[in-house]
DNA sequence: GTCTTAAACGTTATATCATAACATACGATA
DNA sequence: TATCGTATGTTATGATATAACGTTTAAGAC
């Protein structure tokens, strides 16, 4: 399973409304709600999973709302987007501006991810001998997990 | 500008029927039509850049038309799907089943497919140390091509 | 040839994801 | 406290994708 202390939470709030005071930005309730739950989530979620959890509570946004928060959170790298999923997930790497390489498991969804320098620099190298220069990259793999292939071998072997 | 000898298209088509008959599948004619249209563009179109086209010739298609053909061709190989742009895009790379590696520039969509092979290499590592099993990957690489990072350069130095 | 069957396609409706446009509220600062 | 830029609320709509079901078509069995 996903390890994720008690304190994860915390200091991941911490180090985002930190990080927007030092960029003279507001971390404001929608975007911290958000990020808040994204950070509690196992899994990566849809933003209409995330208006629906905000309309429980009592809010009633329309997704505009989650949308402006969603973007907010990726443009400050505090989150990233699963675009093949259609999904946001928080980021669980602080301090660094990194290029996110996530592997998900095409069963059952969990999803780890990982910093990529490696990778980053394998692509820098493919994009220059191309004459392009790399901005950002997704890179997003489809894998099973290891209780995942074990299920799967034994329902098909 | 990418290059594109005319006999590019008539050598994919004659592939696909090719793999088609090796494989007891059946290259319609929609299948075959949506193939041709996203060979002979140059950037990755939508979905329903292709419906409309659709249209235009005469066929009065619906989105399930388009959408089970684009499956249809995916699942062979044939093309690939550009995720954070909801776009479709065909394979340039005849005969080897390989992992995309797309450069994108975000300026004018000029996009370059790399069989990316030591990118394989690279994720597939990664991968077995977190216990997951690779099965596929998409690694959308976004960009700016030389003529537009001069361009920009021009505007904002 | 014609019967059978699975695959492909047509059609309607609807689900899902995302943004445009404009009005209102809020917060920093002069 | 007046001002102005930023954020949010609200309504409507655009864009992408699929469910469900009926009809057609192609390929092999007889």
């Amino acid at each position: 399973m996903d390890k994720q202390p008690s304190n994860t939470l915390s200091r991941i709030l911490a180090y985002a409304e930190q990080e927007c005071q030092a960029r003279s930005l507001r971390l404001t309730p929608v975007r911290r709600r958000v990020l808040e739950m994204l950070v509690k989530h196992k899994h990566p979620v849809s933003a209409y999973q995330l208006l629906d959890e905000l309309v429980e509570e009592g809010h009633k946004p329309a997704p505009p709302t989650v949308y402006r928060a969603l973007d907010f959170l990726l443009e400050q790298g505090f989150i990233h987007r699963l675009a093949t999923q259609n999904n946001y997930v928080a980021c669980m790497h602080l301090g660094a501006r990194h290029m996110g390489v996530f592997l998900v498991c095409k069963r059952c969804k969990k999803t780890v991810e990982l910093l990529g320098e490696n990778v980053r620099d394998t692509l820098t190298e493919l994009a220059d001998k191309n004459q392009f220069s790399l901005e950002e990259a997704l890179v997003e793999v489809n894998c099973l997990c290891l209780p995942c292939r074990r299920q799967s071998e034994r329902e098909q072997p």
